[in-house]
Order: C-alpha cells, then structure tokens, then sequence
DNA sequence: CTACTTTCTATTTTT
DNA sequence: TAGAAAGTAG
C-alpha cells in the first residue's frame, strides 16, 4: 500500500466525521475516501480523549478480515492491543451473544454452527418427514426460501399469514418445523446467528437493558450491506445515547440479492433523528481517469442519495478496454499485458489484481496462467474448508462437540465408510428425535437399533466409542491433539492414503492439524469456551476475502464480490459482455440491474494506477459457446473515455475487420416476442452450439405462453412465460398437479409436447 | 449398504 | 460441463 497525505492528516470531512460528539453520525463514505482510517480513528479517540472502556465499544463488519484490519489499525494508533473491544463481524458478534444466553435459546454454549450443506440435509430430512416432495420443490429453493424469510425477521407465523405463492405454501409447514429440528441437534443455521440474538434482545428486557448500557458506542461498517436482521440488532443494541456511527456508501450496495436493503442507509436519519451526515468525497486511490469512469458509470443509476468521487492523485494512463475473440484469447491478452508491463518494471505481480462476475471464469484465466508459467493465486474458489477432508474432519470435531449434531454424525460414521449409510442414519435420526436423545446416544440405544443389522450394531458401537472416548479428551486437550489422535483412530488416515490423490489430501490434514495448534493460541475474548468451541466456531465463519494472506508477489484472481473493500494498483475486470456483466438474469429487473452496475462501479474503484476492461466475443459457459456482445454498462459515454483495442485473433476475424465498432453495431438477434404485452428486455446473447450445423431447430417446437403442454414426468400444465431465444428458450410452466407447482425449463431439454387432449 | 452408472439440471455473487 | 441426484447391481 502506498503511503498517502491521509496516513498523516485528516481532510475537514474526515476530521468531522472523527470529532463529532456524542449522538448518530451517518458517514457516506465513496470508494477509497479514508472510511476505515475515520472509523479507527474515531475509536481511538473515544479510547484516548473520552476515557472510554475498550468494553464499551462495539464494531461490527461484514468480514473477518476487515476486522481483523480495524483491531491492527486501532491498536497501532492505541500503540496496544484493544483488548476486550467488541470487534467483529455481524454473525460472530451474533454468535458470541447467543453463547452467552444458550439456554435462553434452547441451545448449549457448546452448539455448533450449520453452514449451506448442512442447512441443505436438515430440509431434506425434514422434508422427508413432514412428507414434502423434494421432486417438486428442489430442498436449495426452500432453505433459500426460509433464508430470505429469517433475514427479512419474518416468523413461521407471520410467513403462513403471507405464503401466496404454491412454493411459499410448501414451505410453511417446513419453517414451522425449523426451529425444533435445529434446537433438537444443538444447532444454529448461519440466518440464526442473527435471528436468535434478536429474538431475544426483544424477548428479555434485562438483557437489552444491560447490553445498552453497556455499548455507550456502536460504529458499523459497510452500513449499505446490512439486511433487516443485522439492523435490527444494531437498533437493539444502541444505546439510549444513540451513539451510533454507521459507515458505508449506497453506491456500493451489491448483497441485495442476500436480503441486504439500501434502505437501511437512505433511511438513517429517520430512524436516528438528528443524526449528523458526513460526506467523503475525497479519493486517496485512483487517477482521475478511473474515478472519471467510475462516476459516469454510476450515474446512470437512479435512487442514489448521489456523491461525486474527486480525485487527489496525479493523472495517469487511461483505462484499457481491450476485445478478444474467445475466452481463451481474453486470457492470453491479459498475461500478455501483465509481461510488458511488469518487464518494463511498472508492477510487480502482487500489485495486480484480475476480477470477474462468476468463479466459472477463473478456469480459463488459470490455464492461461499455467501455460505462461505465471504464478497466481485463487481467492474464494475453494475454500481450504470446503474441501472434503476438512469437511469430513470438522465433522467429527463437531459431533464431540455437540452429540446431538445429526448432520455432523451423518458425515462423521461415512467417514472412512463402515457399512452405516444413509439408511441408518435416518433410523437413528427419527429415534433419537422420539426419544429425545442425542444421535449419538442413539447410535448405543437398543430399542432404536430394534431392527438394525448385526453388523451395523457393531461398527454403531465401535463408532460411538471412539466419539465419546475423544469426548472425554476433549476438555483438557488442544485440537490439535484431538485431531491427530482422531485422523488415527479412526482409521481416516488410512483410508485417505488408498484414495487416488491421497497425498495431497493427506497434506491438506496435516495443514488442518497445524492450523488448529495455531488456533487455540488466538483468543478472541470469549470466556468459558473450550478450545474445540472456539475452534469450530472459527472455522464455521471463515469467509473466503479471509483467505487472503499477506502477499506473495504473485496475481491474484477473485471475484468482484470477494474484491470489495480491497485496492490493487493494477485490475483487470474479465468479461465486460452482456449476458454474463451484467447477467442475464439481471436484465429484465431494473433494480438487479442497477446492482450489476454498482458492481462494476465496485470493481472500478480497486484500482490505483492502472484499469483494464477485456471481453470476448465468443466465450465457453456450462459447456458451449456463446456469442456475445460488449457489455451495456460500457455506454457510449464511458466509451468516449477508454483507449480501446482488439486483440490480433479478433481483429483478424473477418466478421469485424470493421475495427472495434463493429462489435456494437451488430444486430439484435435472437429477440423472440412472448406476447405483445410481455416487457421488452435486452436480447439475450446469441449461442451458438456445437450441433447448430444440423440445424436442430427444427427438433426443437416453439411455444407460446398460454398454450398447454405435456412434460414425461411433470405432466401437464400451462406455459405462464417465456423468455431467451428459440433454441435456448425458457419457460415457465405452471403445472396442474399442486404437488408439481411452476417450474421453468429449457425448451430444448425438457422434451415438451403439445398437449392437445385438454 | 455401497459402489457404480446413468440421468438430470443448473449454471451468480457469500457472511 | 460438471456436479449432484437417482437408479441399479452386487
């Protein structure tokens, strides 16, 4: 990072922002204006010039990482670590509230945290109980269904008074469901980290009372971000003072799609009244060639409480725009382009950063990383504890920790295989729910196991043991140890070394071993926990931005989601075409658009020195070739600012010997009209496929919305939409059996048929 | 019950 | 295309 005129002064919105008295505060801080620089300082000013206790303040984030940034920053001010500052993100500041008040939520201290997968086999079990066909109603949809409902803090009761819609109606007597199936397995689903502690902030006066009390200051940041949930647990906790200062920057929101709602920001001075509103303008950052795009991209959005990026930098270059023809091509530019800059000594390979709307992307990019020979790392693809063997690892970790954790037993006693599967573990489920025991009380329980095989019996028994035997283990022990003595004893290690590419797995184990030793050592202030709890929950709330450890000099290539927050003097954004920036599924919703466009607005502003935009004219997406255009969020306008070029393979295709333009100008196909009254939406990209020679169209019938169609196993129903082009259309089809529902499928897949009896 | 094969379907972002 | 789910054989 560069040093700046701002590491050693304060410009007068910042200094406003940090001296500012008691009372809301709303700082709208644009991209690369100082916001964590005020935040911090704003803290250890509270600290220095206040007297106030390291206790007594809250801050909350959205990542790990950028907490940890904000105590490195306050304590080096501090010139000590802030101990005992409440310094995290939204869910682990949940967490540690509902650890502190188990009991009050059903739950122990030592409950385990259920990421996606294992939410997703608790709807399933639960789905499978409560009768509820997974065929018509895909268990992702209804645990995001349910999400959407936990974040927005609407409960079972209410959402039955509100479910219209056949899915909505499925779910209801699922989410009625919920909070008893994961109070039975002493769990909590990431939404709950956040709807437990409000739910008993409201429920307990005391409590509330005591918590404001005691947060005499709250500061949040990426304010825009936050959803009904989290700003509802901000509202509980602030204190009668009303010391609240919430940082963030509307043209920056880009989680709606995860319930987050912008009018969380535009509305803060109504629900703080007489809040003060500070406005940073002033970028640290980027050359004025970037920030000038930034803004004129931006500006194209409506609804914006409207901020203007100025620059502070000297100009530089202007920003790249360069068209391949293929995904391939893009790739190959782009290293091209990072050689001669880096051979002509302007970056070095750690200042440069590659982003894309979609982890797909990232395939072709490290291909072409490897084949050059360029080092590189991947941010967020797989995460180190989405890889199998940690999984299965953590899951034995977690069933000792908590042995009512279904989910966590079901991975753990397949892990090495030992003849109990899917079909056992659903007896024990159902048992030890009937019984109220724990799973793995249930696993030892002879009325449970009534009808259990011998053999089954035995390796339950055998399982247990070593369970309960770590159990006992577990309350002296460092994870570390626990996990050493468990890879071993349950013969994991030995069955991962007959896989194929055991050794790498292997190697990933004992990287997880050393990570659990350095673990422990990391206190995070909370009190009363084992070691394994503090251990898991860290593990559970990892992002993949975490990941992202002091630099190598090595590039590095991440989504534009995971970019936020970070600055790079070199950035590349991939795949500038329509369809894919922004997605196609955007389109036709005006507010996901302008989302999309704040996005890119994002991506933009990570830039210090250099920006370059690249598309393809022909890119490979789930399988086959797509043709597309430039992106529309490059207007003519922004065009107007961008040194454009094409890379030698497009130029030389004949179609665009035209020059760049060409791109643009070309027709829009594929537009096929639903019905006249049906909103006109932007065409959607051409594909072309690899059977298109044969002309398969001809195979393939068109439909119109409203006429009756048959599908093999759906049966019959009536098309309510349609959208894409004929060969890659889509529809939606409203299916006459309820169980069924709407579905929308791909024409060219689907196998439909007219239905021509009814 | 598991391991293998076939079929299907979803293709966005993640605390 | 790939990854998951469902189906099948042993």
């Amino acid at each position: 990072m560069t040093l700046r005129a701002t590491q050693t002064s304060l410009n007068p919105a910042q200094r406003e922002a940090v001296e500012h008295g008691q009372g809301p505060l709303l700082v709208l801080a644009g991209a690369g204006s100082g916001k964590t620089r005020v935040l911090t300082a704003r803290i250890a000013r509270l600290v220095t010039e206040h007297g106030v206790r390291a206790d007594q303040i809250l801050a909350v984030t959205f990542t790990n990482k950028a907490a940890r940034e904000m105590r490195d920053r306050v304590g080096r001010i501090l010139g000590h670590d802030p101990r005992g500052m409440w310094i995290g993100t939204f869910h682990s500041v949940g967490a540690r509230l509902l650890r502190a008040n188990a009991a009050a939520a059903g739950r122990t201290a030592s409950f385990t945290i259920y990421d996606e997968d294992d939410t997703l086999g608790l709807v399933r079990r639960l789905m499978d109980r409560l009768r509820v066909s997974t065929k018509a109603w895909p268990p992702r949809l209804v645990a995001a269904t349910v999400s959407g409902a936990r974040n927005a803090l609407v409960s079972p009761a209410e959402y039955e008074r509100l479910a219209l819609t056949p899915l909505a109606k499925a779910v209801v007597p699922l989410y009625h469901a919920w909070d008893a199936a994961f109070a039975a397995a002493n769990a909590v689903s990431f939404d709950d980290l956040l709807w437990l502690p409000v739910a008993l902030l409201r429920q307990h006066d005391d409590l509330r009372a005591r918590l404001r009390r005691q947060f005499a200051h709250i500061l949040v940041d990426e304010y825009q971000d936050t959803n009904r949930a989290q700003y509802e647990l901000i509202r509980l906790l602030s204190p009668d003072t009303r010391d609240v200062c919430a940082v963030g920057d509307d043209d920056q929101a880009i989680y709606g799609w995860r319930g987050a709602d912008v009018r969380n920001i535009l509305d803060f001075e109504r629900d703080f009244p007489g809040a003060r509103v500070v406005r940073l303008e002033e970028n640290y950052r980027s050359i004025p060639q970037v920030l000038d795009l930034a803004n004129v991209v931006i500006s194209e959005n409506q609804g914006r409480l409207g901020k203007t990026l100025r620059a502070t930098r000297p100009g530089g270059e202007p920003v790249a725009l360069v068209g391949a023809a293929d995904d391939r091509d893009e790739a190959d530019a782009i290293v091209a382009e990072i050689e001669s800059r880096r051979g002509r000594g302007d970056f070095r390979l750690g200042d440069i950063a590659i982003l894309y709307r979609t982890n797909a992307q990232s395939r072709t990019l490290e291909e072409a990383f490897r084949r050059h020979g360029m080092p590189y790392r991947l941010v967020g693809a797989v995460r180190f504890y989405d890889r199998r063997e940690i999984r299965d690892l953590l899951a034995w970790l977690r069933l000792v920790a908590n042995p009512n954790d279904v989910e966590a037993f079901a991975r753990a006693v397949a892990a090495p295989r030992r003849g109990v599967g899917e079909a056992t573990v659903e007896l024990l489920a159902s048992g030890a729910r009937d019984a109220g025991l724990a799973i793995l009380d249930a696993a030892v329980d002879d009325r449970i196991l009534a009808g259990a095989r011998p053999g089954t019996r035995a390796a339950l028994a055998e399982f247990a043991a070593l369970v309960r035997r770590l159990q006992a283990r577990a309350a002296d022990a460092s994870v570390d140890a626990l996990l050493s003595e468990l890879v071993d004893a349950s013969g994991y290690a030995r069955a991962l070394a007959a896989e194929p590419d055991g050794t790498e797995r292997l190697e990933n184990v004992a990287e997880m071993v050393r990570g659990a030793a350095e673990a422990v050592i990391d206190e995070g202030g909370e009190v009363g926990l084992r070691p394994l709890d503090r251990f898991l929950q860290q593990a559970s709330l990892v992002a993949s931005a975490d990941e992202l450890g002091p630099d190598a000099d090595v590039v590095t290539m991440m989504t534009l989601h995971t970019a936020k927050g970070l600055e790079f003097p070199f950035v590349v954004i991939a795949g500038l075409e329509e369809g894919l920036f922004p997605l196609s599924r955007s389109l036709d919703d005006p507010e996901r658009l302008e989302e999309e466009r704040r996005l890119f607005y994002v991506g933009i502003t990570r830039a210090e020195r250099f920006l370059m935009l690249t598309w393809a004219r022909s890119r490979r997406r789930n399988g086959e070739m797509v043709q597309s255009r430039l992106s529309s969020f490059v207007t003519p306008g922004a065009e107007a600012m961008l040194a454009t070029r094409l890379t030698a393979r497009l130029r030389s295709t004949p179609r665009y010997h035209g020059g760049y333009g060409g791109a643009r100008r070309e027709a829009a196909w594929g537009e096929f009209d639903v019905r006249d009254d049906a909103p006109r939406w932007l065409p959607d990209p051409r594909r072309e496929t690899a059977v298109e020679a044969e002309d398969v169209s001809q195979d393939i019938p068109s439909f119109a919305v409203g006429e009756r169609v048959r599908h093999a196993r759906f049966g019959s129903g009536v098309i309510t939409a349609a959208s894409g082009s004929e060969r890659q259309g889509k529809v939606t089809i409203e299916f006459d059996d309820e169980a069924v529902g709407t579905k929308k499928l791909m024409v060219a897949f689907a196998g439909l048929e007219r239905d021509f009896d009814s």
